[in-house]
DNA sequence: CTTGATAATCTCAACGTTGAGATAAAAGCA
DNA sequence: TGCTTTTATCTCAACGTTGAGATTATCAAG
């Protein structure tokens, strides 16, 4: 059996011999964006049927698994979620309309921004997140369970010696 | 040791017991999506140095591997590239219009439109491709090899089981 | 031939993100 | 207290993609 990564690295063997020797590492990362890709648009397409995008969604699970009182600065966000500041502040903004999350400023510092989840939000979050793991289910439905936990392994220790490490 | 995605399930877990047992295909997908993530601004960082967008380094590479006479059609990088096609029209604007691709419409079928790679769209498509090549090793320059081809090989099958085959 | 359906590409407004800069508050230091 | 630096968030124009629809060409019947 063969992928779509296979086809291209056999293109490159053929047009550029020269290079075969610097072509390992596209056998991971090559698959890694397909499949980013493929998960992204079924993700994006779970989220949406609950009237939320694919980034307010995942402000919104952050939100909820952070545990009471379900409140975060701006600044947490920025850096979990691996996006630029402006889009965070597009997001909150869409997101208070949407009534989901409301602004809050209190305590010492009066830079910071909270951001907290509203009853609508939590209901939105919960009914969401269902869909988004049984999407996620249905997605490896057909995959041997047993490779899904040893390539989660091995790309958790890519991570790892990536330095992609967790609260800085 | 641990990383972002055990962080993530870890508060999950905390926060809700009852969905435990359904978070498995976050520990594959979350690390897919965070990697990409990763690959991807590294990536845009090593075409932007040679002045092409993210997405046209891919049209440049995939002219470049189909060989001679280095020309496809719009038709096909659609099928090739997982985007829509008024993001191919765009690409090949800007690369037209940098002198990197040329449009040609010969052959019998005149919807069709052929997009060939110019002299210099040659020239630069090696030199990116170089840079992209070593930017790939360096990033994987402390992974383990035998880590990165067992991986690599896991992903593959997911691929073929998803049904990510080439050429339909 | 003509009609209808299919196919290939392009158009364009809406959308979310980027990234540099602005604003404002807090902290460090003299 | 004043002054500078740092930190937190927001602003906004530019950018690339999306996705539905328009356009033009080919194919299949009748």
């Amino acid at each position: 059996m063969s992928d779509v990564v296979d086809a291209i690295i056999g293109q490159w063997t053929k047009e550029r011999p020269d290079v075969v020797e610097d072509l390992w590492p596209v056998e991971l990362f090559a698959r890694i964006q397909r499949l980013a890709r493929v998960i992204d648009k079924s993700a994006k397409a779970a989220a949406a049927a609950h009237g939320v995008e694919h980034g307010e969604f995942d402000v919104l699970t952050t939100l909820q698994r952070s545990g009471p009182p379900y409140a975060l600065t701006a600044g947490a966000f920025l850096k979990a979620s691996m996006v630029t500041s402006g889009a965070i502040t597009n997001r909150i903004d869409r997101m208070e309309a949407k009534g989901l999350v409301e602004r809050v400023r209190e305590g010492d510092d009066r830079r910071t921004v909270r951001i907290r989840l509203t009853e609508h939000g939590h209901e939105v979050t919960r009914a969401a997140f269902a869909d988004h793991l049984a999407n996620y289910a249905q997605l490896l439905a057909d995959v041997d369970r047993d490779l899904v936990e040893k390539t989660a392994e091995g790309l958790r220790q890519v991570l790892e010696t990536l330095g992609d490490t967790p609260v800085k």
